[in-house]
DNA sequence: GATGAATGAGCATTCATTCAT
DNA sequence: GATGAATGAATGCTCATTCAT
């Protein structure tokens, strides 16, 4: 199936064109003709491997999805303990390095903008932005069910604290985003760690 | 005598009915011609209060801010401990009922996706996210440096706790966005605010 | 009726401040909101004067024509030889001092353009250049014909000698106004008399 | 292998249809959706040859005038004596036939009316008309002094006179536009040379 | 008479999508 | 499969005109 693989490829190579282009000037800004330019090929030739700007749209945004919670998934699975697993996951989500994803990373609002609407059912979406957030927030829940029950952390809501992870994470992007200069993703993202670890940790 | 009309006031109804749209359908998704129905007006008259699209947006975003800005600002100086202070505007920050924006929330992230682009001198852009987060910032971090001071916080990086604040805060109203129906802001918003305080109180 | 020398007064101020709009910008990027502003009254207070922008259009040329025919008739008519009365006429057609239309110049070819197709029957149009071509004509026309008759000029077709007086000073008022700076009006319509005298003059 | 096409050919055909409503009904009156239609094309379609209305404009001034030059230097280069230069040029000037503009000719007054005014820096605008008409004069002022060297014509301005010819070029077709039923151009474009040749030789 | 707020038909332009080659 | 010319629905915006006060 060297055919199929060719294509694959292919479509890997203009979807990320259209990434690229999507986090630099946003969704509303990118048109086919930018992305066929970016990636050079004729105008029409997306529509051979994308049905519509909407699928192309949809599949951007799993790309990022779900290596995001691929490489969450496995870091936490390679930690130990729960506080590990918090802290490798957390800093999973926030690795645009590991995931290769430092050039997309500005589509993030634009993901957000259309998770918060599509329900359209009408149209074939797969993306489900709701569903992605149960995901993530089951993730570190568990982690944190699993402190709680070994009695390294204190009583509390795990979803809550789970919800708080990953919020947190967001959230440090979006300021990152912002104003990639004054603020050191890394650093604060440390700091988030370790105050929320003192923060649900049980006195000793 | 002319018509007389209190210009500022049908102003504020025409971007009301328009934010209310934009929340609704999202930014790329409503035009003109949705915003002169719904403010039951005719198309041309929009542009009597506002010179273009663009201006609707810039001020539908800077009106959000604007509220909420106000509300922590006035909040966190009613509280007098640094705790409090911080979860009073945190609450703030998520009081979507005292703002009064339960209706135009869901514009946030198409508001993030303008900010973390918007840099066009050309075009008269008052809107600057970069801007706006360090203000959120500093409100926090005054308060955190006052509880380190006052010996009831440990030492710590107090803009780094901040921004932690702010984060969990955008974090958590996209969450509850993204489903609004199994996400309880307001518990979760408090859990956080518990967990937060824990994790840089003094251990005594 | 000190009522009606009021309005006469005010709509000829109005469309003053219209033909003075209307050279500067030309017809076309010529607003009647900026109608108003130049005159100083309100939007609406053109249409109390005027039926509509076309009328004021209408006006505009009809000013401007009979301005130039009434000065060409007199001055015309006060000359005493067919040469002076042909230098005259020429003169006067160009003399925008005298006309007092410096500032509404370039709305000749505007009108020109307007009056090479107003055809219209439905809308009422006074504008005929057909017919104003033609009055022009006819004056200096008479004036070659009594050249002739009294043995001064050669046998010619006045008709066609007439026209070439006008086109004469449209085609000089068209490359003055192209670039007043290198273009010495006067002294190339002095110019075109003195050629145009010897040219039709008979040799003695 | 894609749909091939003469992108220059029917950029022309567009043009020339185009040309052909301006010249019916006048820049002002004619939309880019009737240029359409009269090209048989689609809206859409003129924007593939032509970046904006403006540039349309632009390049049927120019189309028009770049004819007219052309001849113009070409007849007067294949006449000899200078009088039959001056001849040569002025009625190829007029020679709507030879240039294929007799459908295009009453655009213009348009292009004066455009003529005067472009001078935004902004725009690319390729379009001056103080340098065509320079051009203009120069042809036939070298045309006179040559006259005037070899002793036909008489002491006398050069470019004055020569601006005098395209004025009458001018004119005479302003005239005939006007009324094109009671106007002879030809007839009457003879009866000048014959006049200005006779205004400027030296009496023998 | 005068005003200026409101209107909405009209227009230039864009761009996702189609399809002949 | 690939191309890019062609399409036309859709949209932001303008502006002459109307009309309530």
């Amino acid at each position: 199936m060297p055919r199929t693989v060719d294509r694959d490829k292919k479509k890997d190579m203009i979807l990320q064109a259209a990434m690229k282009l999507f986090a630099k000037k946003g969704i509303a800004a990118t048109k086919m003709e930018d992305v066929a330019v970016a990636a050079k090929i004729a105008k029409g030739t997306i529509y051979e491997y994308f049905k519509s700007r909407e699928e192309l749209l949809d599949l951007a945004f799993n790309y990022l999805l779900v290596l995001v919670n691929r490489l969450v998934r496995q870091r936490m699975a390679e930690a130990s303990t729960p506080e590990e697993k918090i802290k490798a996951g957390f800093l999973a989500y926030l690795d645009t390095a590991a995931l290769g994803i430092g050039d997309y990373l500005e589509i993030l609002p634009d993901l957000w903008s259309y998770g918060v609407r599509a329900k359209d059912v009408e149209k074939e979406i797969t993306f489900d932005l709701s569903w992605i957030y149960h995901q993530f927030r089951e993730q570190f829940s568990e982690a944190i069910k699993r402190g709680i029950t070994e009695g390294r952390f204190r009583e509390m809501d795990a979803d809550a604290a789970a919800s708080l992870v990953v919020a947190a994470a967001d959230g440090l992007y979006l300021q990152w985003m912002a104003d990639r200069n004054r603020f050191e993703l890394k650093k604060w993202a440390e700091n988030f760690i370790e105050i929320f670890i003192s923060g649900i940790i049980k006195a000793r």
